[in-house]
DNA sequence: CAGTGGTCTAGACCACCGG
DNA sequence: CGGTGGTCTAGACCACTGC
């Protein structure tokens, strides 16, 4: 199982790979995604309290309040001084269409309900109307790959998706799972970099034909094309993608806490 | 000494609208932010270190580093652990079609390159395929405004935008001019609301004829649709807006931190 | 009123980066 | 190596909520 728990064996766990020790924080947080995830807290106010969580799990409350920081940004739960901590109802987020992505995790998230089979494709110069939107430079033969996006129990593809590998990057591209839920996932796993910076461009525009077909759509149904750009820490653009939706049965959903 | 300003009396301001006390770290962020615009750190090097912001200013490097954490978010520095905060150059940003929406604060700063007018229309039921798409009930006669966004220099309108603000606020819609760049903004300064929480749905549509003809498209051009729920701090959707964008000419840009 | 989360202090250790 | 930002502790006071 895509085993991202590391849980409460603190096994030292030399894992050779490049894989750092998360801080604690993170870790609680992971813990708690899952317990809501899986219904551990099924009405609004059971989620307990920070004091409860710093007992439980041994953390200062610090820990606790960056872990909770975390979901919040998330959307999963809702804080309000006073009164308490409750997890957000699922009633607005799943409709049917909906695909919430704020962050990267959600993305991860996303992904991981849905399933798609990538295509390696020639390496090649990155298209013309890509790079242009984008607006930086993405010069010689990027590892190019395709597929398509299923969410299970639909019949027709959620997004057909587009995606380039910068070339340095031949070590890891030749070891990719091609039947995996995100490349960038694995790249961070596979390569020595990491995300740090997602750059999105959203544009509703007219398919193209392979487009549409793979989509299952009509001529002139409109199209939500979704353009990422992934950054590590050094700000060096990795991967780029595009994402091609279903404009009538898909919705970007998303949203924005103030702080 | 200094210990901790307990700021005179604490002038009771009773006024109805919301000028409560603004918590340090961000009236630190607030300073700090006007410093950057203003040109104070020239070269990305320039800015200060924690420990130097915390002399300076007298606060605890943990309220310093929140007031931080609010410009990371908002995209104007960047930090690195062992080399420092830089920063972020005005380069990447405002592409001429580009605009980064990823908090409120962006939201407001693209209202501000632009203009609208809106116009009241009558109060009534939000329509049914917005209620559909938001998932939620929004019963009763909703104040309607209806405008059109510009930006200098551009002859067609970069959106149509229809809203719907509560019925309960009333006392508010009565004062709100209709020549200001967001409903929301006003709303927040004239009632007692002030907005957590932003959602957003992004589609792609087929655009009514209206739609089409307002944006000067034609028939058949695909529109990004951009549906927005406000929420006060306690949860309730006080303000629901939808943008009509021209799908090739516009494209919704973003950017996520990791982290 | 007791308990919640929001703000804040004064420490500490660490991984990382530059000179 | 010294200094940076990232993580973390153990306190504290407060504004606000619910009962």
């Amino acid at each position: 199982m895509s085993g991202r728990e590391k849980l409460a064996a603190k096994a030292p766990a030399k894992s050779k790979n490049a894989s750092k020790k998360k801080p604690r924080y993170l870790e609680l947080a992971d813990e708690l995604r899952e317990a809501v995830l899986r219904g551990d807290y099924p009405d609004p106010g059971d989620f307990p309290t920070e004091s409860v969580l710093c007992k439980k799990y041994d953390v200062s409350r610090f820990t606790v309040r960056e872990a909770l920081r975390k979901l919040t940004a998330e959307g999963l739960i809702t804080r309000k001084r006073g009164s308490g901590t409750v997890v957000q109802p699922a009633t607005a987020r799943a409709g049917a269409l909906h695909q919430p992505l704020s962050n990267v995790g959600e993305i991860l998230q996303y992904a991981r309900d849905t399933t798609i089979a990538f295509e390696k494709k020639k390496a090649g110069a990155i298209p013309k109307d890509v790079v242009e939107q984008i607006g930086a430079k993405a010069d010689g033969d990027w590892f190019a790959f395709r597929g398509k996006r299923m969410k299970p129990g639909r019949k027709r593809p959620i997004a057909v998706t587009e995606a380039w590998v910068h070339p340095e990057l031949a070590d890891a591209v030749a070891q990719i799972d091609v039947n995996a839920t995100t490349l960038f996932g694995q790249i961070e796993t596979l390569g020595e970099v990491s995300v740090a910076r997602v750059t999105q461009d959203i544009q509703a525009i007219k398919g193209t034909k392979d487009i549409l077909s793979e989509l299952g759509l009509e001529k002139g149904d409109p199209v939500l094309r979704i353009l990422r750009c992934y950054f590590d820490e050094s700000d060096r653009m990795f991967e780029i993608s595009a994402s091609y939706h279903p404009g009538e049965r898909f919705a970007y959903s998303m949203h924005i806490e103030v702080d």
